[in-house]
DNA sequence: ACGTCAGTTCCAAAATTCGGAACCATGTCC
DNA sequence: GGACATGGTTCCGAATTTTGGAACTGACGT
């Protein structure tokens, strides 16, 4: 094993439910022995990817993480263009949109645009969740081939929220509904009393992928007022698929083939 | 070299002025062979900590170091209280806020509190400058010792904007005098036309110390707007201080008998 | 005084990295 | 079609690092 790798499954420990850690967690999460901890521990410092609360003693993410984490996608033309018409679409609706990318079997926000109706945001940017259970997640690996989409589901098949498919086949029939629809749909998964519409939108260019969503309150919303989402995410979608060079894969045309 | 070294000098090559790379400006940056740059450049990827454009080949800051940076002091408190305050001045003067740590001589900006007088944001969270050409990079220093001050300059001084000290005795007389009136001025330095005002504030508890400024457009402020803003970071000032167990170092009060 | 947490230091064995050279795949220019 | 540039990959022996168990340290807590 690399010293890299080490670095790397050190800081994978690292998340919004555990921000910090102390040198035992480390051991305990790592498994590594107390030696080779402290000393990738005190390099990961050093360098400024790791900073240590000089009073708790505690690790957590440090300052170049912080930089770099900036510099991610900062002048990504196809986020920039989709996050615009989203804070459109979330102006005109009041609700909370999400963008987001896949990462094997999960989504990750990337960006966070909030609505008007205060929605508490509880997915900040950088929030990992499985994509199975969410709109923009389902959106997003509706467009994969089903080999690939297999390939990526663990083979032990995650638990997942109550309205979220719950196993493989389920998975796949709504996948298979999304790619009839064009639009993808969630209600009270990850979040009790929440919904959220979304899409998938591909680059003609460089063939990469985000997922966007709008997000609100199940019960804060009329009938009328989620199909009226409906219509402007249909708008938005054909808007950026116009602006992105994204023709919906052959993949889709023959999934339609097949389940008509 | 360890690998993580290698490593770390590659990621260290990325900046906001620099937010992607190729293989060749790798290879000239890091000074390295071809196969070793292969090979890292791989890892990096690999691993998520860089990820590589399809289309041009080219390599940014990867989806793992965009989730660790939001893990980034995410849950400090000293931020959250200042940011807190600070949101209520910009709120009531319409200027822009920003808080930013100490890095060596540079200072990185953490948050930003847009002010409603849009002034263009020019320095985005992520954003290194030489701390002597802020004003609150100025005031962090000004609570350091002398020697730990000249530790930190790079022995050669470095070629700062017209209006900031342009020598290491010029830079002296200034933190002087921060540390006798307890705030910084800043007018036409890094960015033309744009003045700010700051100070530095450091947490009883934990010793962490960050800088406030509040930085507004110097041709569209009157001096009594400007003498308000002093006012305004006054008061905060002392309310943090007070709510943080912040208590002005004795080197101060040396420095003062010092200048008396 | 005793235990715990958080490390550090040492050392020889084991594993990884290093870098030059050769090779290869695309794309562009003439 | 051929030459050249870019952006890599692969190979291999030598050189350098990493590894992990064990012993040791130092600060707190009770």
């Amino acid at each position: 094993m690399s010293a890299l790798t080490n670095a790397i499954e050190i800081l994978r420990c690292f998340s919004s439910a555990r921000p910090d850690l102390s040198f035992a967690d480390v051991m305990a999460l790592t498994g590594k022995p107390k030696s080779s901890t402290s000393r990738l521990l005190r390099s990961l410092r050093d360098c400024g990817l790791l900073e240590q609360d000089p009073h708790t003693r505690r690790y957590r993410p440090g300052l170049l993480t912080f930089e770099l984490g900036r510099l991610h996608r900062a002048h990504d033309d196809l986020i920039s263009m989709a996050e615009r018409e989203l804070r459109e679409v979330c102006a005109r609706t009041g609700h909370t949109g999400y963008i987001a990318v896949l990462d094997g079997y999960e989504q990750v926000v990337l960006r966070i645009v909030p609505g008007s109706n205060p929605l508490r945001v509880v997915n900040p940017p950088g929030q990992r969740t499985p994509a199975l259970a969410t709109s923009n997640g389902r959106a997003m690996l509706a467009r994969l081939s089903d080999e690939d989409i297999r390939a990526r589901v663990p083979s032990t098949y995650p638990k997942l929220p109550r309205n979220s498919p719950q196993n493989f086949k389920q998975a796949m029939a709504r996948l298979d509904e999304i790619r009839r629809t064009g639009l993808s749909e969630a209600a009270d998964e990850s979040i009790e009393g929440v919904g959220s519409q979304g899409f998938a939108l591909k680059s003609g260019e460089t063939g990469e992928m985000i997922g966007i969503a709008v997000s609100y309150s199940v019960q804060a919303t009329t009938v009328a007022e989620r199909a009226n989402v409906r219509r402007e995410l249909t708008a938005m979608a054909a808007k950026l698929r116009r602006l992105t060079g994204d023709q919906l894969d052959p993949v889709i045309t023959r999934a339609q083939a097949g389940t008509r």
